[in-house]
DNA sequence: CTGAAAGCGCTTACAG
DNA sequence: CTGAAAGCGCTTACAG
């Protein structure tokens, strides 16, 4: 084999296999690799006419800089953790793997990307501490936060950056995070109901003691107050079971008698309002309102008017607060919006065109 | 500031800030850092008590090798990248979704990790092109195959290593994919129904064209044959719409007469099914049969018997197709199972127990 | 404004 | 079997 012609390595840039390099630009553009690197990352320090010269070698080679001897460099990943779990026993909705497209959509706009990961469930922390430890990541966008959460503990102690997207409920006003209001997204859909005619208006939701369920809750009891209405509101709970839910939204049913409406935690137990509805020989929206939480897809098939979550917005809110930790220092709480379907107008006119409306 | 003993950089390794080292190791070790190296990476060449020495400090000291300088010096990143894209449309199921979870879970055990990446849909190979130049990712796996895709394509010219989870429709003898049966899932639920006592077995599916779709109907009517029912069998089309297949379902059921069954290609299909069977007065399961694909949590709600697809199985032999070329090289085909619920049994007994059945 | 030097943390031939 | 040398591709002070 003579190869020791190619071993000199003196071929054109253009020809080789191996990958384009900065000195193949800096040869390229008769200058330095030096001068090539500070052309891309602080292009103040060089003279228009280098600039340009490089620059064009830059778009003509189509350079790319080679990411982990940017990371070993600097010392800096550019990189966040995102945890992710398998399903099992799924919410309905997967708000979660929204979020998670949507992260990686705004990555490039913050010079980031995302890296998924998924630790051991007997120890999460252990998980987090191995991704750190192995300078894949700087830091981590948190989701799913829960009362007694360890995580955020264990972040702020070892310095480590991170958002959440939901409220760090044990100590909101310690940490960055970006949340949708869920309060006022149910105070929105009530007060969309009694603006649509409906005189009654229930709840159904979880057992008491979830903070996000708990939130939503509020939201219907102070739209109520607002409509003046006082006393014992009927209120139904259940767990996330399509049985079990329409059997309490039944008898939720009963209480309300007509002219009524029923606004739900999820869009899960608003299907099982749906399937009441029906058992009681009843239309949907013509005759009893229904308002879900979430817009899942299964609210856009099934006709069900539910609060929708911004969920790119909070992607791209908790990109704001991660990387550029001097924009917005404080919490972030996002506005829903309703997704107003059939399942919520009592005119037969318009009953499947599908419209998004702002709370007041 | 009296810096300068700092400087000398002679403190313990435990109390610096800075990130534990080969070096830390190997001083704790007493031995040189190629050695240490050695010991993780080619245990066989170092002595035994060297070996076990290294790996004690390894331990002690929670050594974790970064990352980034591995992948520099070792010209290969162990990451992999995996593609996503905005809803928008979603279909129902997000069985991608549960795909890239499993994918990230079983990644550690193939020393690996993925990358989310969200090509601009104008120009995805771009995505791709950059995603590989940046030494992120030795290479892809690749989802949501379809006919003229343009991604195999590029990937085989360019040498770029890759799989599929869904067949390379193109070009299926040449590539590397994992992909379920739809053919032997939906013949399955045929089997089933005709066992469960259903006489007549119509077929709900989208408009012919997609390959998916075609391969799905194709095990309906190879069931069909295998019962020996000969001549025109109903079937349907509809798009994923719910109205739209409502509808189309109570078209199926007027041909279909009584002791009808309906599978469906998709989830959301059979919803529209279960919707029509009630418009008719009818009760799911009791009097028509209904079966649906993807057992997403719709499904599980809805009671709705469904082909469920092993998507966890999917993904750990997508790695096995990526990162152990030798141990593979032919395409896999999955056997999916059938997911029994209320919707396609008959008697009322046990009609709320959900059980896991394989296809005979 | 430009380039020579140093070094991020690791692995891989290669002497000893 | 162990360690000294080289180098992956880049960036950042620092001379000139």
């Amino acid at each position: 084999m003579g190869s020791t012609a190619k071993e000199r390595g003196v071929q054109a840039e253009e020809s080789r296999g191996a990958r384009t390099t900065i000195v193949d630009v800096a040869v390229a553009a008769g200058v330095s690799r030096q001068t090539v690197s500070n052309a891309l990352n602080r292009p103040h320090k060089v003279a228009p006419d280098t600039l340009e010269r490089v620059l064009r070698e830059v778009e003509r080679l189509r350079f790319t800089p080679h990411a982990s001897a940017q990371q070993l460099r600097r010392q800096r990943a550019s990189a966040f953790g995102f945890e992710v779990n398998p399903s099992g026993h799924r919410r309905l909705g997967h708000i979660l793997d929204e979020f998670l497209v949507e992260l990686t959509v705004s990555a490039p706009a913050h010079a980031s990307h995302l890296l998924a990961f998924a630790p051991d469930p007997d120890d999460v922390i252990a998980g987090y501490r191995q991704t750190l430890a192995s300078g894949l990541v700087d830091g981590f966008v948190l989701a799913d936060t829960r009362h007694a959460d360890p995580r955020p503990q264990w972040l702020i102690e070892h310095g480590v950056p991170f958002v959440s997207f939901g409220r760090v409920w044990d100590r909101p006003e310690l940490t960055r995070w970006v949340d949708v209001d869920g309060h006022a997204g149910v105070l929105g859909a009530v007060r969309h109901l009694a603006a649509s005619g409906y005189e009654q208006i229930g709840w159904l939701g979880w057992p008491s003691g979830s903070p996000v369920g708990d939130d939503r809750r509020r939201g219907w009891a102070d739209g109520l107050a607002e409509l003046g209405v006082t006393g014992e509101a009927p209120t139904a709970e259940s767990v996330q079971d399509l049985d079990e839910a329409t059997g309490a939204a039944e008898r939720l049913l009963d209480r309300l008698g007509t002219d009524a409406a029923i606004v739900c935690a999820s869009d899960l137990l608003a299907l099982g309002a749906l399937r009441a509805v029906r058992n009681h020989g009843l239309e949907p929206g013509r005759d009893v309102g229904v308002v879900g939480f979430d817009d899942t897809d299964v609210a856009a098939a099934m006709q069900l008017t539910s609060v929708h979550q911004p969920v790119a917005e909070a992607a791209r809110t908790a990109w704001d607060l991660l990387v550029d930790p001097e924009s917005t220092s404080a919490p972030v709480l996002l506005e829903p919006t309703l997704t107003v379907r059939a399942s919520s107008i009592r005119e037969t006119s318009d009953a499947d065109s599908s419209a998004v409306l702002d709370p007041p």
